[in-house]
DNA sequence: TCTCTAAAGTTTTTT
DNA sequence: ACTTTAGAGA
């Protein structure tokens, strides 16, 4: 049973009035929130459903999850219908919100910051970008690729801070009016929009139908409202919150506002100061006890806090209340005379390092430290860590880097980029040939001239054949197999091989963003553009290390930036480079914010521009990582701007804490067996990607951990629409609202989007829509009253760490008065019918989970006219025998077990990656032409 | 202490 | 592509 202070316990215990808890690093916040919704779940009279806990990051709502499972399951709790409970971002819970309550939405889609780059350009003048003015006189008007970052971000700030639109130019709000006006006209939402169109219906008044409806729901479901890390919310989000806590829902913000660090994307340091000035009756708790560091880290972060000024922060004294011991010793600040030195001495302390005793908690058994015990916090790891990378590699240390190699530096992905500059005839085959060789990358039986013959294939763009025949991912496919690249087949050993295969797949990804906004496009012109988008942007966002091949954390050095370190902790930091104009950085120069939109439109301009206090919050949040041994060090860098030292390290130096020599570490030093500290990682799956991991694991592989995608489909969204359009004909059905089947053009009109048809394809889809939905409303009828629930989230906790989530398309009850779980099928080309019973079977263990009922039946409903319903009982040993799956399951995909089938099967024939698999035998090959259309 | 010129340029979440 | 900074020269 887990104590808590006085504090803490005010915290847990306070439901009633607005609560504001102020959390120093270290001090056990996600504990105490977490312990707080379990509180609130005690409640007699409150449901899970009622609840909402806002996180900035998935990976912080996985966390929070898992913590708030494990007290319930340690206080026996009751967990029905825990899956309604929201833990997670505030993008997802509006993009949830308004695609289950707004039936416009059903069909929009979710640009990346990649994908709406890309919209921007395409469109240059439709989305406003060329004709959006600037004060700067060499740049009138915002150019096509060079600018569509910063008028991106100029579209964001507009919506998401508070702006006075008098002081807007009018030229940057018809751009911005336009901008708007192409969103909607494709269906996309960007990041920002999902927030603000569900904060535009909180804040209208009812007499929008859309609008009415959310705030129903918002005002008969939403009775508490917990926001973490509240410092880094921006004025749009804090709208949201207002919005959702207007009919009097509890609110809980929790927050420090000296580890505010992502101003510059709008956090607004005031919303967090001026809280209690903004709410009635709050009631402020400081969470100052760090338990994390000892008392030389605690002391020094607290110096470091005060370098900012007063009336800027919240008042509040950090003290130590942990266990770890401060020695001379344990914290060193040293300059050196060039980066070769510092990091030589940063290894020469790993070495020393690795085996000093360390307990992690006052209760454990100490243990020796290992590797992955260490980390290396830059400022800026692409322009700093190379030394230091260079050293490490050297020495044989191992370390993950984040944020240091770019995908499309390494050789074999300039090799792929070859082929479509080939395509787009900037390059020779000789060219493209030696660039191949260069990489290393063809297989010994390489068929290169027939993988020619398919980029020449593809190049002939005057065969008069449709647009979207000229498929990008189809030519990279293809040129694959013809080739004969297979992870097997890749020169060199294993770890080199699925390190290739790895970076293959995430180029397959990059070719999935582009073609979702040029697929219609005329072929030398698309091919042309990637091209050159592949040459001047996409470098620049592919970054080879953010995705981990597998879910393992290997026991390695870790060297990051202090942003990515946020929430993170290590027995010993390393804060190197420490330099003037670095850390501290300057501020940038160039075309800017300000040259789009003025100062005076926007309300605490300053922010957005990288003040003095903004890098000393960064430089507190680097040195409250630590948890006792802290190391600050400065060498002067390799240009004249970076020659001086730090006033951070200067900072440092002066407090009696740091020693200013190293005296290596003592001889008696108590010494252990290095052992890592083990974190079981957690696993999320949603239902598509268990359908995959149990039809075939190295399939899952390359599709969820490798990135490789089939080519798009000129179909594709057929199915999303018909199945949108019956969700809402069962939302309607369970307020008494029944749909007649005159209404299916509507219907269809309002939910089917298939943005990659051709004309001809789409009309015909259309019909075929019409027709289904037809058919569907005429032989059910009489069913649609007896509609329980449609779309139903559920979640099944499986074992520790394993959980899969999904929705449930429809349960209803039967004549027989028996409940079904239905799942809609729209191709004939149906699943195998393993899998689908399998996941029926999910279904119905989550469907329990939830609501504590029992279905009966499971059925797979197939709209197509000559489509098969497959219906089945639901049974016990079914259910236990899926469960032991799924957790089997979630095990190998830890342990990174994802093998082949041991021989071609029935579900090869159906996948589209089976040639980055095996050899297809003659027997399957004409069938599986028919059927992928090659 | 002022004025001019050359040289340099970060961080990154969100389905 | 433009603003900040260091350092030279006045």
């Amino acid at each position: 049973m887990t104590t808590y202070t006085p504090r803490q316990a005010e915290a847990i215990a306070c439901l009633r009035e607005p609560l504001q808890i102020i959390a120093c690093a270290g001090s056990g916040k996600t504990q105490v929130i977490s312990q707080r919704i379990a509180s609130i779940l005690a409640q007699p009279d409150v449901e899970p459903k009622n609840i909402i806990a806002f996180t900035f990051t998935e990976k912080a709502a996985a966390e929070l999850r898992e913590r708030i499972l494990s007290i319930l399951e340690k206080e026996d709790f009751d967990t029905l219908g825990l899956a309604e409970m929201y833990v997670g971002t505030m993008h997802g819970y509006t993009l949830d919100l308004l695609q289950r309550l707004v039936p416009e939405t059903f069909k929009f889609s979710v640009l990346t910051e990649i994908t709406s780059r890309m919209l921007v350009d395409r469109s240059s003048r439709k989305s406003g970008l060329t004709g959006c003015p600037t004060s700067s006189s060499g740049t009138p008007y915002l150019h096509r690729f060079l600018h569509s970052r910063l008028f991106l971000q100029a579209m964001s700030v507009l919506r998401e801070d508070t702006v006075d639109w008098d002081q807007v130019p009018a030229g940057v709000v018809s751009a911005f009016e336009s901008y708007t006006r192409l969103l909607y006209e494709h269906a996309y939402f960007d990041f920002t929009e999902m927030i603000n169109l569900a904060v535009q219906l909180l804040e209208d008044g009812d007499d929008d139908q859309s609008a009415r409806v959310v705030r129903q729901h918002v005002r008969n479901d939403v009775r508490y409202v917990v926001v973490d890390e509240y410092q880094d919310v921006n004025p749009l989000q804090e709208r949201l919150v207002r919005g959702l806590t207007q009919f009097g829902a509890n609110l809980c913000v929790v927050g420090d506002d000296d580890q505010t660090i992502y101003q510059w994307r709008g956090s607004e340091v005031s919303n967090i100061v001026t809280f209690k000035d903004r709410y009635p009756g709050v009631r402020q708790v400081t969470l100052g006890e760090n338990f994390r560091s000892s008392e030389g880290v605690v002391e020094v972060g607290r110096s470091v806090a005060e370098r900012i000024p007063e009336d800027s922060r919240l008042p509040k004294a950090m003290v130590r209340a942990g266990h770890q011991k401060w020695q001379r010793g344990d914290m060193i600040a040293r300059a050196f005379g060039d980066e070769i030195s510092e990091a030589a001495w940063i290894c020469d302390r790993l070495e020393a390092m690795r085996g000093l005793a360390f307990s992690d908690t006052a209760e454990a058994d100490p243990r020796g430290l290992s590797w992955s015990d260490f980390a290396v916090l830059f400022r800026s790891v692409a322009n700093d860590a190379g030394p230091l990378v260079e050293e490490m590699r050297s020495r044989d240390i191992p370390y993950v880097v984040k944020g240091l190699n770019r995908l499309f530096d390494s050789p074999e992905i300039q090799a792929v980029v070859g082929v479509f500059r080939y395509m787009a005839g900037l390059i020779s085959v000789a060219d493209l040939r030696r660039l191949w060789d260069l990489a290393s990358l063809l297989p010994v039986n390489a068929g290169w001239a027939e993988a020619l013959a398919v980029l020449d294939e593809g190049r002939d763009f005057y065969r008069g054949q449709r647009w979207g025949v000229y498929n990008i991912q189809r030519l990279y496919l293809e040129f694959m197999e013809v080739l004969g690249l297979r992870e097997e087949t890749v020169p060199g050993d294993p770890v080199r091989r699925e390190l290739v295969f790895y970076q293959l797949g995430k180029f397959s990804q990059a070719i999935s963003d582009f073609e979702q906004i040029y697929f219609n496009t005329d072929p030398l012109q698309k091919y042309e553009a990637f091209a050159a988008w592949l040459e001047h942007q996409a470098r620049r966002y592919y970054a080879e290390s953010d995705g981990d091949v597998g879910y393992a954390t290997p026991d390695a050095v870790v060297l990051t930036t202090v942003h990515q370190a946020k929430g993170m902790q290590w027995p010993a930091v390393f804060l190197p480079c420490l330099r003037a104009n670095r850390f501290p950085a300057k501020r940038q120069g160039g075309l800017g914010l300000f040259h789009v939109i003025p100062e005076v439109a926007i309300g605490e301009a300053d922010r957005y521009k990288g003040t003095l206090d903004d890098e000393t919050r960064l430089f507190y949040v680097a040195v409250t990582r630590a948890q006792k041994y802290l190391f600050v060090s400065f060498s002067p860098g390799p240009n004249r701007l970076y020659r001086r030292r730090s006033a951070f390290f200067d900072h440092c130096a002066a407090q009696q804490w740091f020693s200013t020599r190293d005296n290596g570490v003592p001889t008696d030093a108590p010494r252990l067996e290095p052992r890592a500290r083990v974190d079981i990682p957690s696993v999320t799956l949603s239902f598509s990607e268990l359908k995959y991991l149990f039809e075939c694991p190295y399939q899952f592989k390359l599709r969820f951990l490798y990135g490789f995608n089939p080519p798009i489909h000129e179909a594709l969204g057929y199915g999303k629409g018909l199945h949108d359009a019956l969700a809402e004909v069962h939302k309607r059905a369970i307020t008494g609202d029944l749909t007649s089947s005159q209404e299916a053009e509507s219907l269809v009109t309002r939910h089917l989007h298939t943005p990659y048809a051709y004309p001809e394809l789409k009309a015909t889809l259309h019909r075929a829509a019409v027709q289904a939905v037809q058919r569907y409303l005429r032989e059910h009828e009489t069913d649609l009253e007896r509609t329980v629930h449609s779309e139903k989230q559920i979640q099944v906790h499986v074992a520790p760490g394993v959980t899969v989530d999904g929705r449930i398309d429809l349960v209803r009850r039967l004549d027989t008065d028996e409940l079904a779980i239905v799942d809609f099928k729209s191709t004939a080309r149906a699943q195998d019918e393993d899998v689908t019973r399998d996941q029926l079977h999910v279904y119905a263990v989550g469907y329990e989970e939830l609501t504590g009922q029992r279905a009966d039946l499971i059925e797979v409903l197939n709209l197509d006219e000559e489509g098969k319903t497959i219906r089945e009982e639901v049974e016990d040993p079914l259910l236990i025998a899926v469960r032991a799956r799924i957790k089997e399951a979630g095990d190998s995909l830890r342990e990174n077990n994802l093998p082949r089938l041991p021989a071609w099967g029935e579900q090869c024939g159906k996948c589209d990656l089976a040639e980055l698999c095996r050899d297809v035998p003659p027997s399957a090959k004409s069938e599986r032409r028919a059927a992928t259309g090659r």
